[in-house]
DNA sequence: CGGAATCCGGGCCGATACTG
DNA sequence: CAGTATCGGCCCGGATTCCG
């Protein structure tokens, strides 16, 4: 496939186009919880643990940015601000859940047992 | 989900779990283009034209070391060294399928025609 | 032809501190 | 509570060189 750009950079194929959108460490864990119900900052951090301050902002805006999510303002002190997905966050989700599966298939080839590991407390 | 450890690295989901062995900008588009016929390295190179000689050496290492190709090395001069994909491989063909579908999905909606794309010749 | 080693610059990302 | 700013380490990845 020949070279495109959006935005100002270049992609060259269908894959790296969408891994730049929710790829990396964190933006598929973000959806993912998301999906499951809106949440403020504070709720996502916490279900997020090993997520800094910082890269959850940054993350956030980027997918704010790309039109994943919502971010709703609250206007009262202490702030509040909840994020939801949008329709186009929403349509990740099964993306996300053939990746999510495809993980867990892995898992168990390496012989790791997913159930055994949500079963787990700590 | 709590975390987990494959190879003496910390995991904390299956999604994080399955990109760091086909995630990265090379990986899929890699054992998608070796999906489509057994090719050698110089082959491969080819048709990844923006890859870096390194960057497809290391890449082919850790997918060699995770199990998702086979180099087999022809004892000839000069060096004819080919990449096979394994059933590992193969198996990760329809997550990367849903993947290109997703991108090109997203393509459509950022008013980038993926057909035309394709029809271009530069 | 295919690979390894080296050098090195840039950017990712964490820690910390400060703001309303 | 949520976000911004700054600093700095580390590692990703490109360029180059050398090897069988």
């Amino acid at each position: 496939m020949p070279d495109f750009k959006d935005n100002g950079r270049t992609y060259y194929n269908p894959v790296e186009y969408a891994m730049h959108q929710i790829g990396g460490t964190w933006k598929m864990p973000i959806l993912w919880r998301l999906n499951k119900q809106t949440m403020r900052y504070s709720e996502l951090k916490k279900y997020l643990p090993h997520i800094s301050h910082k890269m959850l902002t940054t993350q956030l805006r980027e997918l704010e940015h790309n039109g994943f999510v919502t971010r709703t303002v609250f206007p009262v002190v202490p702030p509040k601000v909840e994020y939801t997905l949008t329709d186009k966050g929403r349509r990740a989700i099964p993306v996300i859940a053939t990746i999510r599966q495809y993980g867990m298939d892995l898992m168990r080839e390496a012989g790791i047992d997913p159930d055994e590991v949500f079963k787990r407390k700590t």
